[in-house]
DNA sequence: CCCCTTCATTTGGTATACCATATTAATGAA
DNA sequence: TTCATTAATATGGTATACCAAATGAAGGGG
């Protein structure tokens, strides 16, 4: 249960974006502004705003004079969203590695590090969350800003898809090596490897969520 | 001079989008909510929210207590916008290929057809905006959610460009015989096939903007 | 003359109230 | 009972007011 005081500070956004995450709100179900803003104590504004904000990332869908809906996340779209996460993670890679710096280079390997302690805490949430930074910073490094705006979006969907199936299994360990040879591939300045090699990585991440999602939930 | 008379009916977000094509609120021009209000005769509320959904879709910037301000459309960014363009309009004529109905072909042949009308009268603004209906129709006849959204976005984008340098070449003509051709390559079924002559557009389309901005403005 | 403190102004954020419109419920007539 | 009309309610949108925080300017001390 996520405490609903002094949710101000932290944004409604957040707030509704846990709710949502956490499976607190449901998916399907019908979101009103006064009903939020009575439940978290805050007023109309703040949670219309949240709302805006939800709709715009592919969230909840508005139907007018019905309220908000909180989307289910079907097979279906898991599959578009990876096909267009395929793409756009390859020219992501393929412009780092025609661009890298030592400073970006080492700040996607401190993420791995990070992850890496982790995945052996088999602290799952946060791995989630390292993960998501990961490939953001891959798209705002590719310097490409259209990519950073887009990466952000995919990965706000992932996170809620993610939450679902907590990947448990020896998935994290074969994810940080991905990353790792993703890194390799983008130092070593090869655009066409780093491409390859990052659209690898998600063909094989969809593999898996796509593999959690028929066989648990749906 | 946009009229500013019941802005409400048309909602301030298109006013405020027209305004910055236009060029009557010009690039690096700093905008507030106080200020934005009191011209165009609306309160807080409404342009408080217009300007949230100009910084979702990257029109504006914002810096906190400095107000926002609006982008100014470099070359290079034009590149990085062409560059996602280009991928995700190859995946969705594939798409759209793989799955095309008669309903869906004979909407973007109607789109095509009503361009046509527009080119030979010489209506650009309306060749325009028709021909940013017609990529956005393929987008969601392509049956991919994000594909849509995030095409929305980019056909936004190149809105703002395109009045800053509007053809009035033989590019209108040479543009919708290749819309013809991505029809023609949708209708065969051919995946591959319409993908690549999607890219083949988008890339030609690339340079013609390129060209327009190098040699015009910049 | 310069720097630091203080205060006014500007901006951001939120709360509350009001009105229009659409949906739903209630009521009454056929 | 059923349909149409009307009334009540819920929702969407906007206006206004208030408070907090940050910036920039003014004034005082070194």
């Amino acid at each position: 249960m996520i405490e609903m005081t002094d949710v101000k500070k932290n944004s409604v956004y957040e707030y509704l974006y846990n709710a949502i995450r956490t499976g607190e709100i449901k998916p399907g179900q019908t979101l009103t502004e006064r009903g939020l803003a009575e439940k978290i104590g805050v007023s109309r504004t703040p949670v219309r705003e949240a709302i805006r904000k939800l709709e715009e990332q592919g969230i909840v869908t508005h139907e007018p004079h019905k309220g908000v809906k909180v989307i289910t996340l079907s097979v279906g779209k898991v599959a578009q969203l990876y096909d267009v996460r395929e793409l756009l993670e390859g020219l992501a890679a393929r412009k780092l590695a025609e661009r890298h710096t030592p400073e970006g280079i080492s700040e996607l390997a401190r993420l791995i590090d990070k992850a890496e302690q982790e995945a052996v805490a088999n602290h799952v949430h946060e791995l989630a969350r390292i993960n998501s930074e990961f490939h953001l910073t891959l798209a705002r490094l590719s310097g490409n800003v259209y990519l950073e705006a887009i990466m952000n979006m995919l990965q706000t969907q992932i996170g809620l898809m993610m939450s679902a199936s907590l990947s448990t299994s020896g998935r994290p360990l074969q994810n940080i090596s991905e990353h790792k040879m993703l890194i390799d591939a983008i130092r070593s300045g090869d655009g066409e490897f780093a491409e390859s090699i990052a659209k690898h990585h998600v063909r094989n991440a969809r593999e898996h969520a796509m593999q959690k999602l028929t066989e648990g939930g749906e």
